[in-house]
DNA sequence: CACATTCTGTAACGACCGGTACATATTCGA
DNA sequence: TCGAATATGTACCGGTCGTTACAGAATGTG
């Protein structure tokens, strides 16, 4: 049984999504701005994600293998040292690109506001958890292959580099250039061993 | 000529109103939860305090001169190394401390939100600018010093200092431990001369 | 005492928030 | 062709936002 059909393509509005809640953050993106950036009515959203909560998932999940996807390219580096500055060169990347809002949308979304976004955030929480045991998983690795020195730790190899990629995507919304992020990420591989 | 004597302690209802933008963000932070916080009414804050705007500029002054001053002690170091040390230092204890909310309060307010806090933002982005010339500085004298080596660029070294101090904020507002954040500051401490 | 001045509490303002009834339009299967 | 099913547009819901009129209470000065 099908009905009258869907005049929008969901991953047209899901992009157009993205760059807002890039900009403002979960609760700062209102739904008047979201649907007005998307083209569709308040009736529409709801019909097709559910509510906002339902809509940032897959917004989110959206965000990370599409512009945010700097992982994958850096799991083909032959070197833990590679993997590493492929990381940092990938969020420089992302934050100089002038076609993204600048910041990180997960960062936007988790650190604001109120109580209300409790769950958004626990959600981000887990997606936070699943990249850096990724990361921390290719360093030990790396341990086991004599790629690392083996009085490495990965777990705080793969914090610190997180850390930095935080810190450059808060740079990035205080208007930090480019060159000043490649900067930071330059620095930030003379503490990675190899 | 002076009217009737106002019944709160200045200082002591910004500290508590410190509490509150700190977990909140500038725009998370309800005015009822502000004057619940600080035991006034919304007319004696207005009162006292301008707006929310001028409250915060006020909040903002406190939270950099009290809690969060690690600039201070840092600058007593000898060396730029220990400099560095005590300022990464200063980020970990602040967000170990068991009596203060997670994250730092001026990167949970420059991040959220709508486009009401531009100003906000912008009175943040000066603050930001100044303490990353101060270590800037700092670093500029160690270079003349023979304390830092010639090819180092201080400006460099005081981004990535504050990306990183960045970078611990956003963790602490995650779950980090006070472990993970003390590994993040000393794995940051192998890019540092010296 | 009266008066200006300052602070306090009550109660409300318009604007926006996320979310939703409701009727209308458009498709498919029977 | 007729209903079941899905999408759309209008118009609205209760709630919260930051902000403010307004009147009363407490001070100093004359």
């Amino acid at each position: 049984m099908a009905g009258r059909p869907r005049e929008f393509e969901i991953d047209k509005a899901l992009d157009q999504a993205v760059q807002v809640f890039w900009k403002r953050g979960y609760e700062g993106a209102s739904l008047s701005e979201l649907t007005r950036a998307m083209g569709i009515s308040r009736t529409s959203l709801y019909a097709a994600f559910g509510d906002k909560e339902g809509l940032f998932a897959q917004v989110a999940a959206r965000y990370e293998t599409g512009r945010a996807d700097y992982m994958t390219h850096a799991l083909e580096a032959q070197t833990a040292r590679e993997f590493a500055r492929r990381l940092l060169q990938g969020a420089v990347d992302l934050h100089s690109d002038p076609d993204n809002p600048h910041g990180c949308m997960v960062v936007q979304s988790a650190l604001a506001c109120g109580p209300d976004s409790d769950s958004v955030r626990h959600q981000l929480g887990m997606r936070r958890r699943g990249g850096e045991e990724t990361i921390r998983q290719r360093f030990e690795q790396a341990k086991t292959d004599a790629d690392l020195p083996s009085d490495c730790d990965p777990g705080a190899l793969a914090r610190f580099i997180k850390a930095v990629i935080y810190g450059l995507a808060v740079q990035s919304v205080g208007g930090a250039t480019r060159e000043e992020l490649q900067q930071v990420a330059d620095m930030a591989m003379r503490a990675v061993p190899g």
